[in-house]
DNA sequence: GATAGTTGTAATATAGCATGTTACATCTTA
DNA sequence: TAAGATGTAACATGCTATATTACAACTATC
């Protein structure tokens, strides 16, 4: 398994936002022929940024406005924007049917249960610590090391 | 998105295997029960866990054998057995058509490669710490909870 | 205020993957 | 030698991610 694209292309997209802050129509066929998926994917994912309130838009009105500065988005407001894993279950699935019959069937569970989450608090713990203003100043590092 | 039941699957495996160690015909048949899927679906994971060296069986013959203590058995080494995530790509799914023309799409990959292998490292240091033996000694304290 | 451009969203299509199931050759054990 | 088990292939099925079309509602500009 893996973590939707659709994070990548979260990630991606308020890169690109911020890159081309000062230029006309950076609308969703500009951002998805930069991300290289479709115009509506786009204004899908754009749509639950705003949802979880990291981005400002307009609609009918082009492209969209960050809500807070570069290095106060970190991945894991990401993560849980574009609902990276089901939100229910989190990130590991439990076979669903264990025997209650059975005393490892019964228990297996909640003998679990603490371990796994500790593995995704591990997880989501270091995507709280990554900003989108990190992400931005390798792409800018990346790009002026082409110029040499 | 969410990782694969196998991995959980896997530990319930295990967990009954060393649980029923001294009982006759603990097959694959009776695992099924208990962990409640297709015998198949067990004869499948142990065959993973056989591969990655974690048991031995013998065609024909009855179960599954431990081949290291619970203590030196990890989270970290089933999930890696079973396969629970891409080999190549690694536990996020990357978008796989960024522009090579849009200075943004070119170098966003790069720059975002290092993070996402800090996260995953998190998760992955997270699980080398847990061991089949908390499971089992959470699992038999549960069972013991129950008695009372 | 009319027109062109844009967003938001529903509806549908498609492909890939996880899981279930049947079947059977091969092996072990008694 | 017979019964019981594993290992594995082959196929079925449902779910999810992503792609795509279509269009109503809204904005910006002339």
């Amino acid at each position: 398994m893996q973590i939707t694209s659709r994070f990548t292309i979260a990630v991606h997209i308020i890169t690109a936002l911020d890159y081309f802050r000062d230029m006309d129509r950076v609308n969703s066929e500009f951002l998805a022929g930069s991300v290289g998926v479709n115009p509506v994917i786009v204004r899908t994912v754009i749509g639950k940024l705003r949802e979880a309130g990291l981005v400002h838009t307009l609609k009918g009105s082009s492209g969209a406005e960050l809500a807070r500065p570069l290095d106060e988005i970190t991945f894991y407001d990401i993560y849980e924007a574009v609902d990276s894993v089901n939100e229910d279950e989190g990130l590991f699935h439990f076979h669903e049917q264990p025997n209650p019959e059975c005393p490892v069937g019964r228990n297996i569970h909640k003998a679990m249960d603490g371990r796994l989450a500790a593995v995704q608090n591990a997880m989501e713990a270091e995507m709280k610590r990554i900003t989108l203003k990190d992400v931005m100043e390798d792409t800018r590092a990346e790009i002026l090391k082409e110029a040499k």
